[in-house]
DNA sequence: GCCGTTTTCGGCCCGACTGTTTTCAGTCG
């Protein structure tokens, strides 16, 4: 079920569409869109936010006109204004919007013209025969639509980061490979660490443009070439995913990393700093009239606009930009700073590794602990672990650390949070254990009272050490259960336990909104693998990205502390 | 429709590529 601010997003951007295709004015439409991007980056819900009696104008983005449509869509679950757009505007317009090379302009003449209202009225009028008559299009734009049609139910698909990372890693080192070539980086969310990308942003520093082009559209898992100049080009891979490159000159290199590394948002608000100042920022510098004064490197593009450097995963314009102004940024964790990883699975459960293997693995990646936290018996299908087999386990990890080398095992679990909020296995069996990540696995659908109640009892428990994957979603699978995400940061403050954020680059779960959360409350966050081979050790790395993006530091993070501080934090957790 | 160190009106981010034009509109990022 969409959060209140989620469904509230969707209406705005759907009046925006609607807007658009009636020819409106265009900053009233860029209102709209500007309050539903606002509206999704808010780590807070608006409908407890009206309920605390909060001032809803005081958003950016938001004023009189739109806090009213707000209240009226919380209080009724209707907006009228859309209502009555809808009845001007077929909605399923809106659809052919989503549709590549084609925008309001042309739905409208499409609509008006033609009466073509949904893509099947498209296609057909396509195949007919009839666009290329209208003014403005011809059979080019035509085939392109019809094609278009054909393939939009893949268009939206978003990769996520793990999955990009395996297609942007061997296409950049094919770049890096190409005659007078001097430097490439992959931009876009890719940079920000999002945890899906809809494309990839390349960024190529090189003498000759066009050369630099055509060896990128000859890259071999290039599908389709669907345009090509002599600074920008834009692909699709055998994938489907999308790819833009663009090269620019070496004065300009850190102009254009900041432009394509974006946000959308970020850029527009670090514009208008510019834009008060008399200057202007495009893709190939910061400009006073005709005169460069900044944009080699970002550093000084950041620098000249009085703001201290921003890391890409702050650019959201969630507030990064005032925390730059007053140097009041954070400084991010980085991958090295871990010391430990407090979840992972071996053999015994539905893990793929040893006891040994995954200790040596971790070890191997720096790590100077390991958590070993299998499931518990509930969880059958991954073949979860009753008391004697666990109480078995923490003598073999005792047995084993005498003779390893480098690294220390933890004896942990991963119990499973039951229906009722107890945990799955006794309190005398997990006295014995240097830590208890408990977690949600079945009965995702609770109304979010239960759900919330459920986790917060659990959480109660005396040997209760840290929430795995405290929002349960599966990216592109299953969305988060209904809880209160806020009440749970909220009881973990006061209780004095942790929250996990899961590296497993499905899950990357706690968002990063919650992170901050977590963060302001004080508390401590893991970012742990949840390894199920040793390989996955890996994962650590989005992690890192997901926890940058909710702006943790080094001391934010439970596992970079020694293990000797470890164990005490641990112990404090006892109740 | 929002916003204000140019504050209640008059602004609002910027450039490349394509296709349809015959100098530019539409779309995209």
């Amino acid at each position: 079920m969409p959060s209140d601010n989620e469904q509230i997003a969707e209406i705005f951007d759907e009046i925006a569409d609607l807007l658009e295709i009636e020819g409106d004015n265009p900053f009233r439409i860029r209102a709209y869109r500007t309050a539903a991007r606002n509206l999704r980056a808010l780590n807070k819900d608006v409908r407890r936010m009206r309920e605390a009696g909060e001032d809803l104008t005081d958003f950016p983005g938001i004023g009189k006109d739109l806090a009213a449509k707000i209240e009226e869509i919380l209080d009724t679950g209707r907006c009228r204004a859309l209502e009555k757009l809808r009845r001007k505007v077929p909605p399923d317009l809106g659809e052919l919007l989503r549709l590549p090379g084609i925008g309001p302009k042309r739905v409208h003449a499409l609509y008006h013209e033609l009466d073509i209202q949904n893509l099947e009225q498209l296609q057909r009028a396509a195949r007919d025969g009839e666009i290329r008559e209208l003014s403005g299009f011809g059979p080019k734009t035509e085939a392109r639509l019809l094609e278009a049609v054909e393939k939009h139910r893949d268009s939206e698909r978003r990769f996520k980061l793990a999955e990009a990372a395996r297609y942007a890693e061997p296409l950049q080192a094919w770049l890096e490979g190409g005659k007078n070539i001097e430097q490439v980086v992959i931009a876009g969310s890719y940079r920000r660490a999002k945890e899906t990308v809809g494309d990839l942003d390349i960024l190529v520093i090189a003498r000759d443009g066009r050369q630099a082009i055509q060896h990128f559209t000859h890259y071999e898992d290039v599908d389709t070439v669907v345009s090509s100049g002599s600074t920008r080009a834009t692909v699709i891979l055998s994938n489907g995913l999308q790819v833009d490159l663009r090269v620019v000159p070496k004065v300009s290199y850190g102009a254009a990393l900041h432009y394509f590394t974006g946000s959308k948002a970020h850029n527009i608000a670090v514009r208008r700093i510019a834009q008060k100042k008399g200057w202007k920022i495009n893709e190939y510098g910061l400009y006073e009239g005709d005169k460069r004064i900044a944009g080699e490197t970002e550093a000084s593009l950041f620098k000249q606009l009085g703001l201290a450097y921003i890391e890409p995963e702050l650019r959201e314009n969630r507030g990064e930009i005032e925390a730059a102004r007053e140097d009041k940024l954070p400084k991010l964790i980085k991958l090295t700073d871990l010391r430990g990883d407090l979840h992972c699975h071996t053999r015994a459960s539905d893990g793929q590794g040893s006891l040994r293997a995954m200790a040596e693995a971790a070890r191997d990646r720096g790590l100077d602990y390991l958590a070993i936290t299998e499931h518990s018996k509930h969880l059958a299908v991954a073949h979860g672990l009753d008391s004697d087999r666990l109480l078995k386990q923490v003598d073999a990890i005792a047995e084993l650390n005498d003779i390893l080398d480098g690294i220390t095992l933890l004896s942990g679990i991963e119990v499973d949070i039951l229906e009722d909020g107890s945990l799955d296995l006794p309190d005398e069996v997990l006295d014995r254990l240097d830590l208890v990540i408990g977690a949600v696995h079945s009965q995702f659908n609770l109304s979010r009272k239960q759900q919330t109640e459920r986790i917060l009892r659990a959480m109660d428990s005396p040997h209760f050490t840290l929430l795995a994957h405290p929002s349960g979603r599966l990216i592109d699978k299953r969305e988060p259960y209904a809880v209160d995400m806020e009440r749970i940061i909220h009881q973990a403050a006061q209780r004095g336990c942790y929250l996990e954020l899961n590296a497993n680059p499905d899950r990357l779960d706690l968002l990063d909104s919650h992170c901050r959360l977590a963060k302001e409350e004080g508390v401590l966050v893991s970012i742990n693998s949840d390894a199920h081979s040793p390989a996955a050790f890996e994962h650590l790395r989005f992690g890192i990205g997901q926890a940058r993006r909710g702006w943790l530091e080094k001391d934010d993070v439970l596992n970079t502390r020694s293990l000797t501080a470890l164990r005490k934090l641990l112990k404090q957790t006892r109740q």
